[in-house]
DNA sequence: GCATGAATTGAGAAGTCATCTCATTCGCTC
DNA sequence: GAGCGAATGAGATGACTTCTCAATTCATGC
């Protein structure tokens, strides 16, 4: 389902483009490969400047338009990671995120029994599920040590957003 | 720990502004009551304009100002909902959403067994987990049979948000 | 290859949600 | 009730996203 590399995604794009009489423009393809070339979380504004480091000048409405397509196109996954943006990431296999509070690492996390779990509990509520997000922030492995051996005194940078979006 | 009625809250609300030297303000009390009174997932609009049908004059820089402070204090939490801005809700107790994607419809659910797979989950990632949030977007029942009422015609009015938010 | 026409883009305005600044007001303590 | 520091309101500001429309580009058929 979900492509595994550059080609394969940019052949799905293409299908899904001409499936709905849409264009394959240099722009949509070069905001696909960013993404598979930088992989990571990164925003539209990120987007746009990686890609300004390019030959080819993207413009802003153009990335947040073709950052829709391609989560339409189930290319891209689309999260708000406790910030107040939207992140995008290319949609391999799917996985929630923890996120640290104070440094702002995310780390992907695996559980097929809490996917099961989810299904089990969407059925029960007549619920048919297309997509979710589970975020737990927290305080990462690095940060809990430096956080230890500070003892009470500075509490590092701590991220407002995160702090603010998720509120226990 | 979480209050379970108005009363309960606001004199939880009063031992924490009084704690960390904070004022216990009209201003404060009718935010936190709006939320006990009205209930739901109000946004920040929401709850300003809640308050503008009462005597009391409220400002958008203190409602949001003093959600901020609601949420630090545990007695509010908050969540994206797949829209494009903050809603919150009184902090009983915790529980997962599954959001509608045609009619907005929020369901409620818990399940004991997804949160201790969490902290599994957290557990073996060296992460200490603060809050999370499980958000599963989707067709709730009542949708599900108009859809299949319809046949394929009229697909009725998709929420472009929570559509455009939790890409699958 | 080249004309044709609809889809797409870029520029910039506009919109939404949230935060910030600072003068004024208000709780709280004495 | 005076005094002081915290909190509010008004409005500016900012971050992020969407919209509008003229100019451009891609796909299709000759
Ligand atoms: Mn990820
Ligand atoms: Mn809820
Ligand atoms: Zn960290
Ligand atoms: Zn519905």
């Amino acid at each position: 389902m979900a492509a595994s590399n550059y080609e394969e995604a940019e052949r799905q794009l293409r299908r899904y483009l001409s499936k709905n009489g849409l264009r394959c423009t240099v722009e949509r393809l070069a905001i696909l490969k960013s993404l598979w070339e930088n992989g990571g979380h990164p925003s539209a504004e990120m987007i746009a400047q990686s890609l300004s480091k390019g030959p080819l000048y993207v413009s802003r409405a153009t990335v947040y338009r073709t950052l829709d397509l391609l989560v339409e196109a189930g290319l891209l996954t689309c999260s708000n990671l406790g910030e107040g943006h939207r992140h995008y990431e290319i949609n391999v296999d799917h996985h929630d995120h923890l996120i640290c509070r104070r440094c702002g690492k995310i780390i992907e996390v695996r559980s097929p029994e809490i996917e099961t779990l989810q299904r089990k509990l969407c059925k029960e509520a007549g619920f048919e599920p297309l997509s979710h997000t589970l975020e737990i922030t927290g305080l990462c492995g690095a940060c809990r040590r430096e956080i230890a051996d500070d003892g009470e005194s500075d509490n590092g940078a701590w991220r407002r957003s995160a702090v603010r979006q998720h509120g226990e």
